[in-house]
DNA sequence: TTGTATGCGTTATCAG
DNA sequence: CTGATAACGCATACAA
């Protein structure tokens, strides 16, 4: 309970706590004498540094905050490796902070701003339409990554990085398209979806439009969020609705690889083959679509690139190089076995 | 940059710091006068109180923290939620924290413990082997959930929830040596893994031997750490080995659903069927076993209810109602597609 | 019901 | 190189 401060160390070892202090983090002006004797000191009595004290008082911690919407969006974990390494490269440290869905996470940054002293901020994930008030309480360089950017008139205050959305997603429709489907279905997001999956879906119209096709909204399938968000239980729910209600189409376009591979689960129990009977098609280029039974045809985003650009734009946003940038990474579409040619 | 402080707040409204401070905490004794003309100020200046600055002088901050190790573990997002749901109940708040593999847990812990004023603490996934010495700078109660534990003498000092995972291994096997298969192969940890895959691995070795079948060295196959802990891909490199080495075996099992789907793939691609050709079994009770093409037999672990159980223990510990206890779970044979009955 | 003063553990400033 | 001391922003005992 107890816990020991720097005063109990500094008695100890018969210096002031500045001395200590200055042992801690390691300041150059300190023999290198006491230094050792102070962290003997400290390695014995096994004190550690209040942080709460230490940011408080400390002016400057070299620390770039990320904040992650979405625990359990597998694409992040690969993102956020880089981030860790980059970051320490740069001897800054990492503050790795979870957003809930219904967290706003523009407090929480500004919390943290405070809390942290951070110099810059990464926002991995979620919707982000803040008011451009809300977002001058944001003191460090921040950058968006992988967020769905609607038009936004703030796009002054902040840097991002992420691909294309609409265009990804025409990329894939038109893929269909080119290979014989015309009656392509959609499994998207929630119907008041304001991010990335209102930008796939905008994707999906255009190609159609562009190929004459007219959309059909019975082809078009939202999420139930009860189930969810973009997981497989909630791709094979929609899927399954689709085939029972009896609409006529040949390919569904899932806007996340989850979603896809429970598309795929729901047409083979209902006993139709893949990509005979339906063709399958996903999004984000996940191991999964790869790995799944049929491989599934999907987009892949450039994580790891996109992760390093996302720092690097950071840290030149720090050291005041460049202005805030905008960056929009291409997809690959990668072939899977899950897409028909049609006759 | 100039963050407003309580001190702003307080002279803009013309009242003392206190009077903020009470408002903030809803304290009892303030009038709601006063009270609703500060928090209007505090909205209008958007005013956030200093997270440090708090914890330094707060002595008891009601607060729970879950250290989590393996960040992309999608067993944990499920049982994340509840410990979120339950400490909201109680009037806790919740911090996630992040552990990096390389990383202490429970030096991150007791750092933690004094930053944040902790009440309890959650250690969920990781392997745990500390000292005892170490255990005791742990100052308040902590739960070990689903952690891999070899024998221990520290039990007394902590509480734990998990299953068993040599005998639910066992079980694994034993179910696949019913179904009449003899030669079974094993996709495990690493090499040097001193926690739930040597545990894994001994329920297989137990239940071998129990039927009297020798356990056959080039059948246990290790996970190369390159290729990441517990991916698909190292499933598939392992499987690829075992069929590439001419090895006689008719079932695999993988100790986590991710290997097992690996597995499943890499047979396929081999131009053989499952189950016909191969069985294979996985461990964890993922959704994407039950959503893989087969759907993939496994042993489910209760998460909800384990998450239940830990937090639940955590508080009575907290409340001296109880001292530690160390609660198993039993795990829950799913049957899917994947395994073959044995003329 | 409210304001004032003190100190939480640390770092920064400045004088030795 | 080192030590005293003043903040940092806030909660709280105590006085009013």
């Amino acid at each position: 309970m107890e816990s020991v401060t720097i005063k109990d160390i500094a008695r100890i070892c018969g210096v002031g706590v500045s001395t200590v202090s200055r042992a801690i983090n390691n300041h150059p002006d300190i023999n290198q004498e006491t230094k050792d004797k102070v962290m003997r000191v400290i390695e014995e009595h096994n004190y550690i540094p209040n942080h709460s004290a230490q940011n408080l008082k400390r002016t400057d911690a070299r620390t770039i905050a990320v904040l992650v919407k979405g625990i359990s969006n597998p694409l992040f974990a690969r993102m956020i490796k880089v981030f860790e390494q980059e970051i320490k490269k740069e001897h800054y440290s990492l503050v790795l902070q979870h957003v809930d869905d219904r967290q706003d996470e523009v407090n929480v940054a500004i919390q943290l701003e405070k809390e942290k002293r951070l110099r810059g901020i990464v926002f991995l994930g979620g919707y982000f339409s803040h008011s451009a008030d809300k977002l001058k309480k944001i003191s460090v360089p921040f950058v968006l990554c992988t967020i769905g950017l609607l038009e936004d008139e703030n796009k002054k205050k902040y840097a991002s990085v992420s691909v294309d959305d609409v265009k990804e997603s025409a990329r894939m429709v038109d893929y269909l398209i080119k290979k014989g489907h015309r009656d392509i279905a959609i499994l998207t997001s929630t119907r008041d979806d304001e991010s990335i999956g209102r930008l796939r879906l905008e994707g999906y119209y255009n190609a159609l439009r562009r190929h004459g096709i007219i959309p059909k909204q019975s082809l078009v399938r939202y999420m139930d969020e009860e189930l969810g968000t973009y997981t497989m239980e909630n791709g094979y729910a929609m899927t399954k609705d689709l085939l029972d209600s009896g609409e006529n189409f040949t390919a569904v376009f899932a806007i996340s690889d989850r979603m896809a591979v429970g598309a795929c689960k729901a047409i083979m129990d209902n006993g139709k083959t893949i990509p005979q009977d339906y063709s399958v098609v996903g999004f984000d280029g996940l191991d999964l679509a790869q790995f799944y039974n049929p491989s599934i045809t999907t987009i892949r985003q450039p994580m790891e690139e996109m992760a390093e650009a996302t720092i690097r734009t950071l840290f030149d946003m720090i050291r005041n190089k460049s202005s805030n940038k905008h960056i929009v990474f291409d997809g690959q579409l990668i072939e899977g076995q899950s897409v028909r040619e049609m006759a």
